[in-house]
Parts: C-alpha cells; sequence; structure tokens
RNA sequence: GGGCGGGUAGCUCAGCUGGGAGAGCAUCGGCCUUACAAGCCGAGGGUCGCAGGUUCGAGCCCUGUUCCGCCCACCA
C-alpha cells in the first residue's frame, strides 16, 4: 500500500486510449429498428482549417452529449465530415500558386486550378479529423462525408433542380455585392461592416441651361459619379420643384442627367434634399433606378477597376485611385463644394477585406418567401427548440428581413451549377435534360445589359443526371454555366445528404430527424435557419429538435480568440505540448512572441472550457504568461490548471487508495450496516439525478462542478478519509463493506465524469473493472465509453445516514476551525480529547460507528458523546447546529487568541439572528409570507439563538 | 438607428420559478499526517453597475440610467 504510485501522465496514455476505441469500433453505430437512435450531425470545419478553440470547446460539447446518449444505451451517432468551404479554401491555394510559381488561377486555368485543390485536399484535408481526434470526439470515422462527394453532390443538384423546377430558384441580372479581388459575388451573409474614416463629398452639378444654377449632392463614394443617371428630389420638396424634369450637366463625364422626382428615397430632411442616382452600384439607387426605369450604368469591371462606360482618363483606375482623380478634377472645376469628415460601415468580403462594391450582374437567386414560411412555423410551433431560447428571436428576425439569395458564385471550387446552354440557338428558349421539353425562360437583363444570357438547358427533376453534351434542338455543342453554388448551398443540406437523401435510407429513417445541433451563435442566420427549411421542405421536418448555441471564446481582455489576431491557440498544441510562434495584433505594431506550452491533456482542456459552457454565455480564458531569459514566454491557462489538478485527484486516489485498499475483497452481500457506507450512497444517488439534469438540460458546466464537489469534497476529502481506520482495521467485514463501497463510487463517479473527461475515465475504468470481477461485484463490462449511466435507483436513499453524517462532518469542521485558529495548537499536534454534547439520539449512536475515523480526521486521541457532557475548564469551544463541542487543551489554548475567536462567532451569529428577528417582528410577514416560509425563519431564529447563547457560556467560562 | 447578452469577492464565473450571498483561481496563516505539496487543514475578502418602483421581503420582477460585448441595418 506504500508503494509509490506512478505519476499521471495524460500526454501517455491519451493516444493509447483513443486507438482502443477506434479499434473495438465503440464509435460505430449502424440502424436499428426498434431502439431509440441518438444522433448529432457534425458543424463540418473547413478542409482547409485547422482547429482552434472554438472547434474544441463545439466538438467538446458534442462529445459530451454522444457519450451521455451512449452511456444511457441509445444507439448513438456521431457524423462527422468536412465542408469543402469553397472560397476559403480557393483563396488558400490560390495563394499558395502565387507564391511558389507567381501565377493567378487565370494563367493556370479553371481544370489546372481544381486538380490543384483536390491535391490540396487530400493532403491537409484529413489534418482537422486527426485534430479532432486528439480532442477526444467520438464520431463514428468510417462514415465521414466531404460536401463535395459524389453522394452530397447529388443531393446538392436535386435540391437545385426541384426547387428551379418550382420556381423557387431563378436567374437574373441583378445588383449583387461584389468582391472585385474574388472576383465574385457575395450574398449578405458573407459580407462584414468595418467602420472606416470616410468623408461626405458635397458636389455640384449645374443646370444645363443655366450652369450658374445647379444642385449640390452629398456622397460617400464620389467616383460613382461617373455612373449616375439622374438626381431626384422629393415631389414634394418647394426648393426642386420648378427643376424636376431639367437637365444637369454631369461633371467630368460630358454626359447630361435629368432631374426625377421620387417619393421614397430622397428625404427633404436630410442634406440638400437631393441624391444622386448610381443605379448601376447602390442597392437603393438601383431601386429607385427601376422605379423611374432609368438607365443602368455598370462603370466598373469583374477586378474592381473602371471600365470602358467611363471617360478614357478614368479606364483602368482601381477605386481609391479614380476616387482620388474624380475629387482632383472636380476641385479643379471649382464643383467640389465640401468635404466633411463622415465615418461609416462599409462592407467589406469575410475572406479577404476586400471593399464589397455594388456590381450588375447576373446571378443565380433563391426566392426565399416559401421557403422562410417553412422555417418561421418551424420556429413558432416549436418543432426546433433553442438553447438558450431567447436565440429564436435572432433567428425568427433574420427570416422576417432575409431578401432573394443570391447563390451563384463566380469561382470554381465547389458544386457547379447544373444548367447548360446553347450558345447558338434562341436565348429565350430552353430544353431541359432530356432533351425533349422546351420552356421558356424569363430574359431579366438590365437595361444596360449584362452578360448575354443563354437558355439554360437542365436536367429534368430526379431523372438520371445527365451533362448532355450537345443541344437537343440543333444539336450544337452546349456549354455548363461557369458558375458554381454557395458553400451555404450544400452546407444547408448537410442533415439529410449525410444520411444519404434524395433516397429513401435506413440512416435516414434511424436518424432523422437529429436530435441536436451544436453550433455558436454567428451562423444562426447562414446556416441554422437554412438547414431548417430545407429539411421541412424536404423531409417535411426540421432536422433537429434542438439547437444548442454555445458562447464564443475570448482571451484574458475580452477580445475574440483567433491565430490570426495572435491571441489564439492551437488546442493540440495545449494538449500535447510544444510551442508556437504567434503574432499579437492586438497592439500597434504587432509583437512576434514564441509561446511554450505544457502538455494539460485533452481531459483537462476539455474540463477548462466544459466547466465554464453555459448555454450562450462566453468563455473568457485567462492567460498568464511568464516571460524566460530569452525573451519567449511559459504560457499557463488556470482554467486548464484546474482541469489537470482534477485529474491528478482522480488518479492519485485510484491507484492510491482504491484499488490497493480493494485487494482480496469479497464482495459482502446485502446493504451496508455503517452510516457512513449509506451516506455516500446516498450522495452518489442524488449527485447521479443532478448531474443528469443537468446533461438533459444542456448546462454542461454545472454538471461539472457538481462531479467535481462530489468527487472531491464528499469522496475523496470526506469519505475515503473517514473509512480508512476501517479498512486498515482487522474487522473483515468491516473492511469488505468499505472496500466495497470505495469500489462501487468509484465506478459510479468515473461514469459520471466520462462524457467530459473520456481519457482518464476509460483509463481507470479498465483497472477498476479488474477489480471488480476479482471481487465479485456485478459486472459492468470492458469500456466505461459503453457502459451503462449509473442508475440512482441502485444506490437508494438514506435521509437519515446523510443528515446524522452531515452533523459529523459540520463538528469535524468545527473542530479544525478551533485548531486553524489557535496558532498554539500546532497543525500536527494530536488533540488529547474531544467532548461532544448533543441531544441528538442518532447522533450519539452514529459517533460508535464513526469514531475512529473522526479521531484520524481531526487528529484526536480520544472522544466522549452524550447528552450529558459539560464544558471542562481550560477548553477551547465551538458549536454547531446539533451540538457542542469542547477540546479540553491544558496549558495549550491561548486564552486571549479564544476569547476573541469566540467573540467573532457570536458577532457573526448575532448579525444573522438579528435579521431574522426584525423579518419575525414584521407584522407584514407573519401575515403575508407563506405559512412553511414563517415556519422555516421561526426554527432558524430559534437555531441561531441557542447558538449564540451556547458560544456566549463558553466566552463566559474563559 | 434597431435587437440581444452581460456588469455579483483581486481575477474568471455560478446563483433555477423573489425568502439564510457561492465556486475555482489568487491572497494570508499552519502542515512533507502511511493516495495526492498538481496535496492537506484553516482564514480573510462582496452597499450583487447606478437611481427609482412593486412586494411583508429584491442579486433575482418592473421602469429609467450608465458602461462593456455581440448581432442586424439602405443612412445620399
Amino acid at each position: 500500500m506504500t508503494s509509490k504510485t506512478e505519476p499521471y501522465d495524460p500526454s501517455r496514455i491519451e493516444r493509447e486510449i483513443y486507438s482502443i476505441w477506434e479499434r473495438e469500433g465503440c464509435f460505430r453505430s449502424v440502424p436499428a429498428p426498434g431502439r431509440r437512435h441518438y444522433c448529432i450531425v457534425i458543424p463540418p470545419p473547413n478542409v482547409t482549417g485547422a482547429l482552434h478553440m472554438g472547434h474544441a470547446l463545439n466538438n467538446s460539447i458534442q462529445d459530451v452529449l454522444i457519450r451521455y446518449g451512449r452511456m444511457r444505451g441509445m444507439n448513438t451517432l456521431w457524423l462527422p465530415g468536412v465542408d469543402h468551404a469553397g472560397v476559403a479554401t480557393q483563396s488558400v491555394v490560390e495563394r499558395t500558386l502565387w507564391e511558389t510559381e507567381g501565377k493567378t488561377r487565370y494563367d493556370v486555368g479553371r481544370e489546372r486550378l481544381l486538380e490543384m485543390i483536390w491535391q490540396w485536399k487530400e493532403r491537409f484535408g484529413g489534418r482537422i479529423v486527426e485534430q479532432l481526434k486528439t480532442v477526444g470526439c467520438s464520431c463514428d470515422w468510417e462514415r465521414t462525408r466531404f460536401t463535395m462527394d459524389e453522394g452530397l453532390s447529388r443531393a446538392v443538384r436535386t435540391v437545385f433542380l426541384r426547387l428551379f423546377h418550382e420556381g423557387l430558384v431563378y436567374r437574373g441580372t441583378r445588383l449583387v455585392n461584389w468582391c472585385p479581388n474574388h472576383r465574385t459575388a457575395l450574398s449578405n451573409d458573407e459580407l462584414v461592416y468595418k467602420e472606416i474614416q470616410g468623408h461626405y463629398w458635397h458636389i455640384r452639378y449645374p443646370l444645363v441651361d443655366d450652369p450658374s444654377r445647379g444642385v449640390v449632392v452629398a456622397t460617400t463614394r464620389p467616383e460613382t459619379m461617373l455612373g449616375d443617371t439622374a438626381v431626384a428630389v422629393h415631389p414634394s420638396d418647394e426648393r426642386y420643384r420648378d427643376l424636376v424634369g431639367r437637365r444637369l450637366v454631369l461633371p467630368l463625364t460630358g454626359r447630361t442627367i435629368p432631374v426625377v422626382a421620387d417619393e421614397i428615397l430622397p428625404d427633404p430632411a436630410k442634406g440638400t434634399g437631393a441624391v444622386k442616382i448610381t443605379p448601376g452600384h447602390d442597392p437603393n439607387d438601383y431601386a429607385c433606378g427601376l422605379r423611374l426605369c432609368l438607365p443602368m450604368i455598370n462603370i466598373l469591371t469583374e477586378d474592381g477597376k473602371l471600365a470602358g462606360s467611363v471617360p478614357p482618363a478614368y479606364q483602368g483606375l482601381a477605386r481609391d485611385e479614380a476616387r482620388e482623380r474624380v475629387v482632383a478634377d472636380l476641385v479643379r472645376e471649382g464643383l467640389l463644394v465640401g468635404t466633411e469628415d463622415h465615418p461609416h460601415e462599409v462592407a467589406h468580403c469575410y475572406r479577404c477585406s476586400s471593399v464589397i462594391e455594388p456590381f450588375l450582374s447576373d446571378q443565380w437567386f433563391v426566392h426565399m418567401e416559401p421557403l422562410v414560411e417553412l422555417a418561421r412555423g418551424a420556429g413558432a410551433d416549436g418543432l426546433v427548440r433553442f438553447y438558450p431560447p431567447g436565440r429564436l428571436k435572432q433567428y425568427m428576425d433574420w427570416l422576417d428581413t432575409t431578401p432573394d439569395w443570391c447563390i451563384s458564385r463566380q469561382i470554381w471550387w465547389g458544386h457547379r451549377i447544373p444548367v447548360w446552354y446553347c450558345p447558338a440557338c434562341d436565348p429565350s428558349v430552353g430544353v431541359d435534360g432530356r432533351g425533349d421539353i422546351v420552356r421558356l425562360t424569363e430574359d431579366r437583363r438590365g437595361p444596360e445589359g449584362g452578360r448575354k444570357v443563354f437558355a439554360p438547358i437542365v436536367p429534368e427533376v430526379d431523372a438520371p443526371f445527365i451533362d448532355p453534351a450537345t443541344c437537343p434542338v440543333c444539336r450544337g455543342p452546349l456549354i455548363q454555366d461557369p458558375d458554381v453554388l454557395d458553400t451555404w448551398f450544400s452546407s444547408q443540406l448537410w442533415p439529410l445528404s449525410t444520411l444519404g437523401w434524395p433516397d429513401r435510407t435506413a440512416d435516414l429513417a434511424a436518424y432523422y430527424p437529429t436530435d441536436v445541433l451544436v453550433t455558436a451563435r454567428d451562423i444562426i442566420a447562414l446556416w441554422v435557419a437554412r438547414m431548417v427549411m430545407m429539411g421541412m421542405k424536404f423531409q417535411g421536418a426540421p432536422p433537429f429538435r434542438d439547437v444548442y448555441i454555445h458562447g464564443t471564446i475570448l482571451d484574458e481582455r475580452g477580445d475574440i480568440m483567433s491565430k490570426s489576431r495572435g491571441n489564439g491557440f492551437d488546442p493540440v498544441k495545449l494538449i500535447q505540448g510544444g510551442e508556437d510562434t504567434l503574432t499579437d495584433r492586438r497592439t500597434d505594431p504587432p509583437v512576434e512572441r514564441r509561446e511554450h506550452y505544457k502538455a494539460y491533456g485533452a481531459d483537462a482542456v476539455r474540463y477548462g472550457v466544459l466547466s465554464m459552457a453555459t448555454a450562450g454565455q462566453d468563455i473568457r480564458l485567462v492567460v498568464t504568461r511568464n516571460e524566460r531569459e530569452d525573451g519567449s514566454f511559459d504560457v499557463e491557462i488556470p482554467r486548464f490548471e484546474e482541469g489537470k489538478r482534477f485529474g491528478n485527484k482522480v488518479w492519485q486516489v485510484t491507484y492510491g487508495v482504491v484499488l490497493p485498499q480493494a485487494e482480496g475483497l469479497e464482495s459482502p452481500d446485502g446493504p451496508s450496516p455503517y452510516l457512513l457506507d449509506r451516506y455516500m450512497y446516498h450522495r452518489l444517488a442524488r449527485g447521479i439525478e443532478t448531474v443528469s439534469g443537468h446533461l438533459d438540460g444542456y448546462s454542461i458546466g454545472d454538471a461539472c462542478s457538481v462531479f467535481y464537489h462530489l468527487f472531491w469534497d464528499d469522496f475523496c476529502s470526506w469519505y475515503v478519509e473517514m473509512v480508512k481506520p476501517r479498512l486498515w482495521g482487522d474487522e473483515p467485514l468491516a473492511r469488505a463493506h468499505a472496500q466495497k463501497t470505495m469500489l462501487e463510487a468509484l465506478t459510479c463517479l468515473l461514469r459520471l465524469m466520462h462524457p467530459v473527461m473520456p481519457f482518464i475515465t476509460e483509463r481507470l475504468f479498465t483497472d477498476v473493472a479488474d477489480a471488480r470481477r476479482a471481487a465479485g461485484l456485478p459486472d459492468v463490462g470492458r469500456r466505461i465509453i459503453t457502459s451503462p449511466w449509473p442508475d440512482p435507483g441502485s444506490f437508494g436513499s438514506d435521509p437519515q445516514a446523510d443528515r446524522i453524517v452531515t452533523a459529523v462532518r459540520a463538528i469535524a469542521s468545527a473542530v479544525n476551525n478551533i485548531r486553524g485558529e489557535n496558532p498554539s495548537i500546532r497543525e500536527n499536534q494530536k488533540l488529547p480529547r474531544l467532548i461532544v454534547r448533543t441531544d441528538d439520539a442518532g447522533l450519539v449512536a452514529g459517533f460508535d460507528q464513526m469514531r475512529d475515523g473522526l479521531l484520524r480526521f481531526v487528529n484526536a486521541a480520544s472522544l466522549v458523546v452524550s447528552p450529558d457532557e459539560t464544558r471542562p475548564g481550560s477548553s477551547a469551544a465551538a458549536v454547531t447546529a446539533d451540538a457542542d463541542v469542547w477540546v479540553p487543551l491544558e496549558g495549550l489554548v491561548d486564552v486571549e487568541q479564544e476569547r476573541a475567536r469566540l467573540a467573532k462567532s457570536i458577532a457573526a451569529t448575532g448579525k444573522k439572528l438579528e435579521a431574522v428577528e426584525r423579518k419575525l417582528a414584521n407584522q407584514g410577514f407573519i401575515e403575508k409570507a407563506p405559512l412553511d416560509i414563517v415556519e422555516k425563519e421561526r426554527a432558524r431564529m430559534q437555531e441561531l439563538s441557542s447558538t449564540i447563547e451556547r458560544l456566549r457560556a463558553s466566552l463566559d467560562a474563559l
């Protein structure tokens, strides 16, 4: 028993445990009719991505729920996969191409670029999966899906065509958000708004027939004036009434434009009341242009430079150059009448941070209204429940305001639009994929045109997919639409497509709808709402019952943690230990910092983030950095330290006490006669109930805190310490019950902790299960991951034992308090004698069983307990709710110290008593408060005044 | 501009439907007591952002206000 146990070293055990789970197929799930299925579909990380703390949190939460479900005996599937992440992935490969070969995608061409991206995917696509394994995720990896797999692509095509044939997908020329860097359209949801220190430029447009008069307009983007086709004023605006219908000189262009009246856009109260109209490059102006049938001029090329539609002097200029030039030219012509500073929000590309230009082009759209209705219904009817519930509002608000969704992207990596055109035929005629149905398409070209619109040839819904080669009408060659679909178009199908839809698969029948979606709040609109739409539309049910929205991981200053910002961490390095070099961009200038991490282990990292996981609440990770001599830093994260210390505690008590002490156990029959054992079982049963309750309600942090205290305080600090004399004694039955209780408690506790700390619990469980078998205790299976969740019923309930042992515990703390507060008693000095007086017969009887334990616990030599004890002279005193406790200390007790200690206690108790008395003296309280509350307060007053009396008596006796 | 979340111990956070202010870390004091110094025992520390209101009673409910964060928004 005295042999040193091996120290707890997570990095040594975790890899091995994980490979055992994989080898034994513990994560596997196949549909089993008749069984309750539990399923989570992973929010697919980007193929190019590397694991960050947000992933660690997100996936740890899912793993907890999955492991909990599995232990509760459900047929549990966590379905993993990765997302092709169109723009993101293509950007990464394009950047590499530029850095290594100095080429752009246009240099190498579509086919070659796609080849390179696939190669990249094969090479690095598996990385994030491996990282998830490090965290301990128990996904069914054999089912790993990729959004561009054949099956998933088929789901995408099917949905596209069904929506197309219903008229919910259409093509049109519209003003879209254009990223000039990526040269593609983006949806509204892919923009990030950043505040820019801009200006208002006030420009004067003279009247054609009276240059002394003019209209002053203001703009934040002066270069767009080159595309103006009108100036609008409000019809009721007296200032401009006589100008409506007359023409203005559009400076710098040689064009003239009309003054028009519009009821909606101009606001007479704002600025000059006159608004320049650039229908080709501003959403409001575009709407106005449509209303008034104004010409639309596209002044930009796809890469954001000024196009041939502007005067030659400006052609080919980039936006900023153009802006400078236009302003300078206006100044020269005396038409810039004012400039003022104006900070405002400007849309940027969420990937490359380029400024987004509203741009007129041909794109594919989803008509959202009917789909929105479906999603709104699912939210309103409670078919989808949000945790925290407040997030439902965000979901509904987005549904209320979302415009039609631009789904085409002018990039190459993604699902290509399954539509072919015949360049030779009449562009107003379309032919579908079977080659025999002719349908008309609407030509939605704007007045200024766009790209040439061809009639699409669309494969028929649900017919075998074809890649038509020739036009069924003229037999000429066809070309496929060059665009690909927005990544979210395939993401929205993820829960359907990964389960085999559109086929009616056994998976779909068994696992759909899934149980819960775990995600962060920033993609509620982007992803969650759209998945609900697709689920409702194509399966008649939302794809998940619950949506658990977790918080964001923040750094010690409250900033969002991200690697690129230089304040994030690679979770793998925190788990395995190592070093990393980060560039901290929170400071100006950025600072490069080399950091060293100790190996916390996955269990500690998981515990660290999960113990703070409350639905919706952000998690601020405090980090301490200690500088080394060479300028690098040792990083410590207190939250993870706690996890590791807890792991160590669990390890130590298992290998240091429970297992060695359980050797030779032959399990006794029947319930234990010992109060202490029954108390432990009682606490375990209550613990199981509360942990289960918290997990059921997604309160993982609360669950952590319950098992933490149950394990550390109730089990380690109290039960194990109290039971030691019985373990060391020579009464076989007393020993056997203690051994058995310890084993049972540990078995139960490991299981309660397993969802949060899977590795260490699995490792210890192996040995605990062996010990149980040797002792003849009921079999619990070989692996904790597949062993059943503990049943509170099997431990019963014993409030009486709980009450008595709790009273003894209070007495023990009272004695330790005396010891701690009296500097004259050395901590390791044995107290000669304890005297306890109590009227509680159960308590007196209980001491028979707990005497030895208590004496050891408080390090005392002897103990007397009875209702008749009196205070001996020269002793330290304490009172608990149920007893007086005296510690005779001949010559040891420092009278002044003891007087002060008692006085402090009396003062504290007196304060509480006063408050209760005040309450009870209040007539309103007696009359209006519920009876049980009043009774409770009365009892409390009794208790407090008894306590204070007994404390006074002790003080007087000094 | 609109919406949401949050201000509780030095730090990070719990406090469920209103009824005795809690945890972890940090701090201070004492202990290498036969699992664990990554430990054990003890202690100190809070006008629960501010101001009103409802109530017998408010950290919790209502109103206003301030600060922080996030999301949404077409502000020429």
